[in-house]
DNA sequence: CGACAAGTTGATGTTACTCAAAAGTGGTGG
DNA sequence: CCACCACTTTTGAGTAACATCAACTTGTCG
């Protein structure tokens, strides 16, 4: 799929990825690649925005994994929404004083600052427009799987919609990718307990789906992982303009 | 709360709402005037937009609920989120030639075309960035609701949660507000199958916590429903511009 | 009145949770 | 190199929540 490109969290590939989902000028390119000199890191575990704090300033996920959650009084859990390498958040086409959501660094994180798309580089905010509108398809599909599949089938659809995200940025190939996350994190963002989330993989793993070494997953069916979550790719933006 | 203005639905209402939004200018008062006038009825249960068709004109609802969908190849069916009277739909600041997610009527709904903010009423676009960010919000509340709480829960959240977003429209009072769900839409909508929430519905009467007669549900706590959802209402814009 | 959709009930099955403990993993310092 | 620690993964047994299936009842509207 992505040839034979590394595997490495590269931050160039961020801006490929903005770039592929709309061609960028110039100036954007170079804003952003300024941005991915200039990082501020992030330990993992640690909070990167607090629910209702004042919202900051928009940023780029440079590499690292980080998540949109949401803490209840008692403790429960539950992930919103992941932000993977080449991911914008807190762009906000308004006034808005604070951050609806928190988000947490699920890995050691490096995040650039989000250029403001100025006068040269208007191209800058295609991308950043069709960024949303990914991350909005991808929470329709969160919602979609915590409301009506079984464990099994929002595993299944999770990896898959991880091969995609990370294969965008060029971390993944057709079948393997890097999976960080802890059997915990994997429990609070598909609605399980860490209990469960390890005998559905197992069930995977014994039905030749799925094999894990190393913190890489590979996909050994896609097709049939793919027919279990009845799982559709997200949208392609073709670079036609 | 909203004084003793008729619980009907009324067009001038949604008008009104985008205005308690962000401050109207006139010229956007009269383009949602005019839109208000020119509305397209569409019965219930009948489909305004299939998942994947090309995605049509903005709209705004004006009368009737509707809802966002997603449908499984088996049949199951996820209510990704609702569409209220005075909700905005398919804005979208980018080339989005497909809809993400169909969308139902869940009632008869009259729907009115969003007009463009065009030169004179930049306003209105303040109106539609900040119903976006509500949608988000509302969006991660799902998101929540259906990851980790319990059928129960999850029933207290969303009455009221209604209650808050009608009662932006001016639908609803502090208690009262109409219900117009079935309970299969119910199930639909938190994950759930219809008979279960006839049982959560029934358990919530006895406990003297929700009263519902003819289309109209009366909330009898408000402290302990958003108790047992750790229910946090949304945020409120103040009109300090 | 008849028909159809919506709501209700009971019995039973299954999925996923809870609690508890053991076993593996990696990092740190003696 | 080993002992130790914290964290993660794995396993087992028992339980609770919710689903399923199949009636039956109650509207509601022509």
């Amino acid at each position: 799929m992505t040839s034979s490109r590394p595997l490495l969290p590269d931050r160039a590939l961020v801006i490929e990825r903005l770039g592929a989902l709309a061609p960028l000028d110039e100036e954007g390119r170079q804003a952003l690649l300024a941005a991915a000199h200039r990082t501020r890191r992030i330990a993992a575990h640690r909070e990167i925005i607090g629910e209702g704090s004042p919202a900051g300033e928009p940023g780029i996920v440079m590499s690292g994994w980080a998540a949109r959650v949401r803490i209840f009084a008692d403790g429960r859990r539950q992930i919103l929404g992941l932000l993977l390498p080449g991911d914008v958040f807190g762009i906000c086409r308004q006034t808005k004083p604070l951050a609806v959501t928190g988000i947490v660094a699920l890995t050691d994180v490096a995040l650039g600052d989000a250029p403001a798309p100025c006068g040269g580089c208007e191209r800058l905010a295609a991308a950043y427009a069709r960024s949303g509108a990914l991350d909005e398809f991808f929470m329709y599909r969160q919602i979609a799987r915590l409301g009506r599949l079984s464990a099994r089938e929002r595993m299944a659809d999770l990896l898959l919609e991880l091969r995609d995200r990370l294969a965008m940025v060029g971390l993944a190939t057709a079948e393997t990718f890097p999976l960080v996350m802890t059997q915990e994190m994997l429990a609070d963002m598909l609605g399980l307990t860490s209990v469960h989330v390890n005998r559905t993989l197992q069930a995977l793993r014994r039905d030749g789906l799925l094999e894990l070494h190393g913190g890489t997953a590979r996909l050994r069916n896609v097709d049939a992982l793919a027919r279990i979550a009845d799982y559709r790719p997200p949208p392609t933006y073709e670079p036609h303009a």
